[in-house]
DNA sequence: CAGTAAACTTGATACGCATCAATTCCAGAG
DNA sequence: CTCTGGAATTGATGCGTATCAAGTTTACTG
């Protein structure tokens, strides 16, 4: 409860607080990573119209399902949410984790309705974008349609990383590079990149990195006896930056 | 030579014959599967305006090189195109395969760079669309936005279906899964999709697969013997549709 | 604060695919 | 048509991670 996750602070307990902690997209210290983009003050206004800010959600609890109408993408506030699809025969595939600030639900708009679920690894808070609108914002603002562009080319660009690593790399260095970009999003956030506590279980990291929990387990206590890290159940710290860099080996 | 890759019409000697190719977006035989959306007349004809229509291009040629600057995305034409990525310590990935009527470069939008290389698997001619162009006509028309980011969309969709390939499924699986999709493709341009022949080498599956070619051969050869394809060198015979999508046992 | 189920760790063993090595096949050049 | 180098196949062996099986810790729930 120490430190670093002490601005997770709604939970789902009806309107009461509904708005106490939603700020606008303009005052929004997020917004670097949200809304990177250069608005005039209306368009910002335009665009704080159509957000839907600050929806609170316990931890497990599901923002949207599989296969269920798309009609918005969503931006994480507080807190940390999973997305993950499952296939026809059953096997379930975490597909992402997303940070405050970052953006989810892109996968939906092709066939217009979700090809993942997304949960919320703990309780926090969502803004939701309902698309049609977004849509209709963007053709007025150039702007913010290119910023729309880039975020969906950015989340291609993630997912083909995660592919080259799935495909070339090791079980160790796909656990490095996870931690490398867990630790620079932290800090994005000026948050510490070298200290923070893992929002998800044993169980998604492995699901996510294609492994099994054994062997994400087994590495984590290599890591943590070659002094790279020091991990207390969720806890981690990084030790070692440079050791862990070159234990990713990765683009 | 015979039968189905007849298309391949032009190889890159020059301006001679650079138009003889290329008809109209309108009447493109391929706007099913590249523009599968309404446009009035006179809106197709503002897009055919940016549109630079059939360049050719030869068999193992570059179309652009990761890290080269982005300006355009393209649709295949003609011909076969794989996209890759070459990791920081040197590790090639084979990130996707565009068949004729399919857009490729999207990943080059966000940090305005292309982040793959695009090389054509075949002699063939595509088009070539300037993005900043593209950009302004999308804020024109709604329904080409629209049909942008739905195309990013399936992009993302189908990059985690990979994902969740590599990560959870078996190498003939894998194979399977490929082989039902080219089928597909090939269908939906009213081709065969139980004949055909695999532009690329077992060496760009391989990758792709995140599998060595040795496996790839291998799972050939047990496919062929347990009569679920005939394959002789490229060219496939699906026989058994229902056991390659028992194999593939994905979604 | 106890009771319990889930999450996590650790160890022993098994197996799928990679790696190494040797042919064979095929396409392009002359 | 023959030559030649790359592509593909096939076989023998080894390694990395999965699987199976306990045990331990953590975190709910009442």
């Amino acid at each position: 409860m120490s430190g670093v996750e002490s601005d997770v602070i709604a939970v789902n307990n009806g309107p009461k607080c509904r708005h106490s902690p939603s700020t606008s997209c303009g005052d929004c210290r997020l917004s670097g990573i949200c809304l990177p983009i250069a608005l005039q003050h209306d368009e910002v206004a335009r665009l704080e119209d159509i957000v839907n800010r600050s929806k609170t959600i316990q931890k497990g609890y599901t923002i949207y399902r599989q296969d269920q109408e798309f009609s918005a993408v969503y931006a994480v506030r507080v807190g940390c949410v999973k997305t993950m699809r499952t296939t026809q025969d059953g096997k379930e595939q975490v597909t992402g984790f997303y940070f405050p600030g970052e953006i989810f639900g892109m996968d939906g708009i092709s066939k217009n309705r979700h090809t993942n679920s997304a949960v919320a690894l703990e309780s926090g808070a969502f803004c939701e974008i309902p698309f049609d609108r977004l849509q209709e914002l963007s053709s007025k603002l150039p702007s913010l349609q290119r910023h729309f562009f880039q975020l969906m080319s950015s989340e291609i660009a993630f997912d083909q990383q995660l592919i080259t690593q799935l495909s070339k790399n090791s079980a160790e260095e796909r656990m490095a590079a996870l931690f490398l970009s867990i630790s620079s999003r932290f800090a994005a956030r000026n948050q510490s990149g070298l200290r923070f506590r893992l929002p998800m279980s044993r169980g998604d990291i492995s699901n996510y990195l294609g492994l099994t929990v054994e062997t994400v387990s087994r590495i984590l206590t290599r890591m943590q006896q070659a002094e790279i890290i020091n991990i207390d159940n969720k806890e981690v710290e990084i030790l070692d930056i440079e050791k862990l860099r070159m234990s990713a080996a990765v683009l």
